[in-house]
DNA sequence: ACGAACGTTTGAATCGTTTTCGGGGGTGGC
DNA sequence: GCCACCCCCGAAAACGATTCAAACGTTCGT
């Protein structure tokens, strides 16, 4: 059914291979019939298997992104960012949810290097690097976004957690707070190094975190809202209070808000709320939701590129790490002084 | 490099047939022949190459997605639920994000095309039926989602459009507004929709919309808070002013709210207000946010189904229709009576 | 004891490309 | 007029799997 070079070949009476330099722009081709067979191949509307040209050659143009979930727009915003690197090198993206199932994860991944994707990009929910040994065995290129592992010699792109955490709690700081309590994420590299910058942040202006005031979301990755709201209303339980608070994402920053909202307590007068992520429709909340921003699409953009240059490299290469700057952006969460 | 079946034929002695009949659960192989063969895969750790598989037999278990913005929660949500029917089966998930564009669109579907998925499942931004003449030309079978063409006979999963539009305003009305607005959507099948079920409700009960009380807002696919914000505050120069908005999408409705609390009125003691498409974080926002519910992971899951079985039939089938039924979901937004 | 029937295995062709290498024809230099 | 080039083009061999039909060794019936 479909149209294959050796139609156009047999039609105009010359061999498959010339078609074939024809397509991919072959120097020693001449002009002449390099326009018939162009033409010929519109008139027929030629479109070449990438199957049969990936068997020979090895390469699918096709890239692997590993996500723990779609919904969140972070993910989404990243794998924006790469197809729009991506689609013009004519590259596609085979895309996989893993729901924030480790398990799943490691089928996913599996699953894509069965497939020949050329590189693969993922933000792992997994707490080993098996999977990952597994990815470097079949020397398939691949690189981490989000969230690394330690020990693990891996290419990355992300931001500096622990400066956006800094960033936050600096913020707060200077907002007047001064029991600044921080609702963090699980175990993987994000939450930790954004507890890192929260306690650095506060002894560098020789504060500390009283007790109880680092509380962990249940869930973070999917239904971050509702850990929040559990964990916010655990705070507010202590004595003293908070009256500032740094939650590990945007989502739990909502569920925070709400929980303190329901309180019968004011964001910020009496609870100044921040988050990370900076998601789209953080200026349409409740409360408009300060975040540290941490520019996804560029995350998204920088792992195509690299992904990019990984694969046309003909020789292994030294991992590299891209850390991107967070940024503060204000809005009326956390805005306490004029 | 890849352990290929050769390799393993050639370590057992057998052919690459019966190697190849043992990773299909052939029938005619031995008991004995066929542990030997699972054995030794697992040793090596070997994964078929799908890109010769497919060569061969003409499938490459892909399908193509294309969304106008992955960011959007409710593609992202059919997106999750078609990846997880699909993963079960064995498929993956080529998606592209067309960015609203419709040149692009069909580009990305032509390229998905080139890489022979064995479905595509669309939800486009185009006017024309075009891109999906060609598809039909390589009886590629194709399902429309969200959105559909007068007057092209294909595959459709979505909701009842009117019948989301009508169930929005017939709630405004039971609350009390009587000069309901509606911010309209662009040129697409489900804008339209939503329009007709809007004027169907008010004629319902005797009403009609009244001068200047549709209104288009400029770009829904992106950024629709901006164009709802502008939308609304189109409305409000109007007299007498509505009392009450049935925007096209969520984040369209967003946009309405904060234009009317912006202009110091209250929602929904002054301005009801309510959206479509319930995202996930409509309970969040700044006046938590009434909505029409289009279940979008039942959208994608039941496409994913379609798109199974179209790949499976082996004759072509007449293209059906699935229209889910939406949803009500009133929260503070529209709420006026108890 | 012989052929048929059965269950298991395999050789060869095929899928649609790319790659490598060499051949033919024209051109220019000498 | 001959040789050396340079341009174009094509033949053949991959790539890694599946499919079809034929071959193989056993077992069974008679």
């Amino acid at each position: 059914m479909a149209v294959r070079m050796k139609d156009i070949a047999r039609d105009l009476g010359v061999s498959v291979v010339t078609v074939s330099k024809v397509l991919r722009n072959h120097s020693d081709i001449g002009a002449e019939t390099r326009e018939r067979v162009l033409k010929r191949m519109k008139e027929l509307n030629y479109r070449p298997n990438l199957a049969a040209r990936a068997l020979v050659t090895g390469r699918t143009n096709t890239l692997g992104l590993v996500v723990p979930d779609l919904v969140h727009p972070f993910f989404a915003e990243v794998a924006k960012g790469l197809s729009h690197v991506l689609r013009k090198k004519g590259y596609s993206l085979l895309i996989s949810s893993a729901e924030g199932d480790a398990e799943l994860e490691k089928q996913e991944i599996e699953q894509l290097m069965a497939r020949r994707v050329d590189a693969l990009i993922v933000a792992s929910t997994q707490w080993t690097v098996e999977s990952f040994r597994r990815v470097e065995e079949q020397k398939i290129p691949y690189i981490l976004i989000d969230r690394r592992f330690v020990g693990l010699q891996a290419n990355f792109v992300g931001v500096d957690d622990e400066a956006a955490g800094a960033l936050a709690v600096e913020h707060l700081i200077e907002q007047g707070c001064r029991r600044i309590a921080h609702v963090r994420g699980p175990e993987v590299s994000t939450a930790i190094g954004r507890v890192e910058g929260y306690k650095r942040a506060l002894a560098n202006r020789g504060l500390s975190p009283l007790p109880g005031f680092i509380v962990a979301g249940k869930s973070a990755d999917d239904r971050g809202d509702l850990s929040g709201y559990d964990a916010m209303r655990q705070l507010l339980r202590l004595d003293p209070r908070p009256d500032g608070v740094f939650c590990y994402n945007d989502p739990m920053a909502m569920g925070v808000i709400k929980a303190i909202l329901d309180a019968g307590l004011r964001v910020p007068r009496d609870i100044a709320v921040i988050g990370c992520g900076n998601v789209v429709y953080a200026e349409l909340l409740r409360v408009p939701l300060s975040s540290i921003d941490q520019d996804s699409a560029a995350i998204g953009e920088r792992a195509a590129k690299m992904a990019l240059s990984l694969v046309d490299a003909k020789t292994p290469v030294r991992p590299r790490t891209v850390l991107l700057e967070p940024k503060l952006v204000v809005r009326e969460s956390s805005r306490r002084k004029t």
